[in-house]
Formats: structure tokens, sequence, C-alpha cells
DNA sequence: GGAATGCTTTAGACATATCTAAATTTTCAG
DNA sequence: CTGAAAATTTAGATATGTCTAAAGCATTCC
């Protein structure tokens, strides 16, 4: 049985190991779990002993199957209540990530597969992520950066890789939803950003931080 | 910011300043937290520094009323909570005191906003018991026990003192559901306990344990 | 190849929440 | 009213998870 933090460690580990090759950092993890490196070796000690994880020291770290099942259970949950936030109790998309950080370590497995069942089995949380099946396994989407577009390229919004509350509103300023279809229209070869032309045709800007974190298909 | 240790002993403090009268002893607390007297001893210095308790060494303890206050509203989590897990995931009333014993601490004003909405404004919860209201009132029910119902009387069962998955499974095998009428048939002078007819016609026995857990109106 | 630099780990503390054992206070029985 | 029993508090430890500061590796840049 993990701690809220101990289950929090493996879910920070899972998304940096995502993010880039090879084993993930001491740094790396203190930042996003934004603690300090040294809390973090503890952390990477206790877990290796549980062997939820391969460390050696200095050498970095990377998830055991075991821990690699428990990181995606944890996110499974995340992304059920999620669901179950905007679906059921009408919260925005923007509004849902910050309470799901909590409900996710609510222990009951009864509890998970009722929720996922009053839910219709989703296969996608309302930011777009793939929702990990009940065995343990991430379903593979095959997004693309809108980065890697070509202008003149037709393409449907899929998914969102940041989650904060701002980032969300802006989108929804932009009127950039999820499921619409986007035209690339131009990029500037300065900065990297674009102008995308939405179902409605307007035309929105995004810089290449904005456009970087929309998946598309 | 209350801890969800915290928010168990001001709920603990609740439950036992409403069993007896005066002020909640230390034994009693340690009983019904299962942690033991010292322990007890350093959370009401803690709890008093915080102001939500009234405590002087060896007298007992009370709530303060911003104590009172919070402890209401860690009731209203949980009940509105049991609701949701009965009423929307179909789970039975045996089985949704320990999830919600873990939801009740999940942070967020606007969640329960929005779960009493979606539950649609419950006055009561899976087991009888009086929802407090967003201000932080206990409604009263004015309910009595099954064991000071005379012979002959009849009353409906309103709700239950015990929330264990093993008296609420021997409630459901003997018939007795919430919101049932019952008629007390005869009272054994001896061991108190009671032969009960039920709507549906059949006579069920109730030992005195059983009767004392039993509310009536 | 040998510093200098930057990660990473260890050492030593602190806060929370718990425990056992010992000391203290209150209560109650004679 | 007084001494024993019961209840409660204090003393000293343990476990978890965090921190700062210092020391130990690894990489890289002459
Ligand atoms: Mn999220
Ligand atoms: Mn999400
Ligand atoms: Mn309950
Ligand atoms: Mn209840």
């Amino acid at each position: 049985m993990q701690s809220f933090t101990e289950e929090n460690y493996l879910k920070a580990i899972y998304s940096l190991s995502l993010r880039h090759e090879g084993d993930v950092s001491t740094n790396a993890l203190a930042e996003l779990t934004a603690t300090k490196a040294a809390s973090v070796t503890d952390m990477l000690r206790k877990l290796s002993d549980k062997e939820l994880i391969h460390y050696k020291k200095y050498q970095g770290v990377r998830l055991t199957e075991e821990g690699e099942r428990l990181a995606l259970q944890v996110i499974r949950r995340h992304r059920l209540w999620e669901v179950f936030l905007v679906e059921k109790l009408g919260f925005g998309w923007d509004a849902v990530h910050d309470i799901a950080e909590q409900l996710e370590h609510i222990r009951s497995d009864e509890l998970v597969v009722r929720l996922d069942g009053y839910l219709d089995h989703p296969q996608f949380d309302p930011h777009g992520d793939p929702i990990p099946t009940p065995a343990g396994k991430m379903p593979e989407t095959g997004y693309r950066k809108l980065t890697e577009v070509g202008v003149g390229e037709d393409v449907r919004l899929m998914a969102v890789l940041e989650h904060s509350t701002e980032f969300l509103q802006h989108l929804d300023r932009s009127g950039l939803t999820l499921g619409c279809i986007i035209t690339v229209k131009t990029v500037n070869d300065f900065d990297k950003s674009l102008l995308v032309r939405t179902e409605t045709g307007s035309t929105v800007f995004a810089s290449q931080d904005v456009a970087k974190n929309l998946l598309v298909s």
C-alpha cells in the first residue's frame, strides 16, 4: 500500500519518462513535485526498496513493471474523476485538475469500477488524454503536436498537454475547443508562432508556447 | 486549514458530545479514533492552540463555535458523498461509510456546492442521518430509539445509529429497511429484546443491542 | 589528464502523528 | 478524609516527509 506521496512520485516519474528518452533525473523530479533534490533522493531510496523503481545512485530512475502499473492506476483514477467533474457536476475543464489531484488517491477498487460504469466507460478525459485500461495499459493515440503540422493542413484538435486553469481559459477565449477542426494558415519563421483558422472561420494567433501544448490528428 | 487527522478529531469530539452530557474525555476519544490516550492529549493541545476546542488539562474537552462549524462541515461532506455513492453509483448502504470517510476530506467548496445540487439538495443520508446545512447547523429530527417504544405502537424506521457493514447487512436480512412501518409486539422483560411485526406481516426478533441503534418516529 | 562545474547524495534538523512507560492528577470507596 | 484505582498528561522514541548545508560523483572543457 502506498501513501499519497508515493503515488504522486510514481505519477511524476511516469510523466517525466514520457517527456524525454532515458532515465528520469533527481532534479527533474524535484522540480515537478515542487520539492528539493534531497527530498527526492530520500523517496527514491524508499520506492527502490519497495521495488517500484529501478534506481542506482547518480544514474537516474525508471519505473518497474509494478511501479508503472500503479502509476497508471493513479492516472486512471485521476482522469475518470475529471470526467465525472465535467460531465456530471458541470465544472469547466479548466477547474477540475486540482480537485482530481485529491480524488485520485481515494482507495477503493469497487469505487473505480462503479465510477467507470456510471460514466459509461469513457476513453478520454476532458483534456483529451486517454484513460488507462483497468489492466494498467495506456492506450496509444498517435496524436501530433500542432507545431509539427504543415501550412495548409486541416487537423482536428484532440488533446492538450497543459492543464493549468490559465492555459485552458486562454483556449476557451480563443474559441479553440476539443474536437474542432483547424487549418494552419501561416507559420512565422522567426518565433514559430502560428495563425490558424477555426471552423467558425475566425483566425486565431497561437504562439509556439501554446501550439506545442495542442495535440491534433 | 486542518489536516485530515484534525478533521477526524473534530468529528469524533462532536460525535461523542452528542452521546453523553458534559465534556468529552480523553479515553473516549482514544477509543473512537483507535489511538492511545497519550496521542489524544497531544492533539487536544494542538486543537486548543487553534481555538477549535475548549480544553483544560484533566477536565475534558468541548468544541468552540468555530470547531463545531468545522466538524459539521466535515459531516455534511461525509453524508453528501454517502448519498452520491448509494443514489448514483448504486452501492449498498452497508458499503459506503468507509469510502465516505476518505471523500469527506476532499477540499473544495465549489465541489460541495455542486455535489449538493447534483443530488438535489438531499436532507438525509442513506442511514437516515440529517445532512447539516451549508451554514453549519445540524437539523433536528426528534427521532426516538426503538427501545423507548411501547408495546402495540406503530412506528416508522427513520435512521440507524450504527453504520458498520455487519449491522446493516443484518437489517437487510431481517427485512428492516428505512421508511418501513413496524409494530412492537412484545418486549422481553429479561433481556429487553423485542419482537416486531414489519409491513410485510413477518415477525422479526431484535435484541436490545439492535433496537437501541434503530431510530423511529 | 585534470580541474571546474553541475548533479546528486549524505548529514543533521524539523514538523506531524503516533507509541510505550512513567509520572501526575482526579475520583471514589471505605 | 485518606489511600488506592482510574484517568490523564509528560517524557522519550519511532516513522514519514520535508528542508539546508556540506560532501561526493560525473561530465566537460581546456
Ligand atoms: Mn489533470
Ligand atoms: Mn486531464
Ligand atoms: Mn457514515
Ligand atoms: Mn451515514
